[in-house]
DNA sequence: GCGCTGCATTGACGCTCGTCGATACAGCCG
DNA sequence: CGGCTGTATCGACGAGCGTCAATGCAGCGC
């Protein structure tokens, strides 16, 4: 595949209030949940904060990669959260730099963030 | 799996900072990936934010389950979010009461809201 | 150019998941 | 009691996912 499928596009609309506030629609479901996907395993969960939380705001994969599976398996996952639009990536020289999206992440925080 | 497998505790440690303060350890990561997992999918979204948006913060089963999948479907779904910890259920007379747990909830939230 | 390192892609395998129809169970009502 | 409605469980099937070893490709240094 050559394009980068766009899951979730990282400009589009916030999308959602709190979840207690009112229903989503179908469209919107489908949009949050594959953004949940991406975050619903316990290595792409942990790949995931140590981007968030390294020093600088990004990382390179040699710096997150030790999560105790190989190699392909680490870039396959990097590749989920690429997709869900939830890290982007940048090449320099040699290396690979991830960064956390700040806006599919605020999505879901609204989402989640009960209103009372 | 015959018992309610109680895959996150409630009334657990609030388990996590922000993700982009800390990097997640493996214990944690399997335990909040579990509860993003049952948020994963579209129609168990759509079932979660209708019980969390319905007037009284309570609903059920009657009131939701119009998603387009058959009952048995549906049931199985909320079984999902309840194993999850993210529902509680109650049967009163013929009909089940869902309602969100606040603290599963607030423990997702806590850890993508960005700290800057 | 040549070899080496960092990362991505491919292809295959086993397992889990979402879905359904059929069926079972619980509580109300006549 | 007998039938009816609301919800849960069972069993089966196809699709998708996570993982790996093998391979490919890009950029650096000698």
């Amino acid at each position: 595949m050559s394009a980068e499928l766009p899951i979730v596009d990282a400009s589009a609309a916030p999308c959602c209030p709190p979840v207690t506030a009112a229903a989503l629609s179908e469209a919107d479901a489908e949009r949050m949940a594959a953004m949940f996907k991406a975050l619903s395993d316990p290595v792409r969960l942990r790949l995931f904060s140590r981007v968030a939380s390294h020093a600088g705001g990004e990382a390179c994969v040699c710096d997150i990669q030790d999560v105790g599976v190989s190699q392909p398996t680490v870039s396959h996952h990097l590749k989920k959260l690429r997709e869900a639009g939830l890290l982007t990536s940048e090449r320099r020289g040699t290396w690979v730099y991830y960064r956390v999206a700040p806006g599919p992440l605020a999505a879901m925080a609204g989402l989640l963030t009960a209103t009372r």
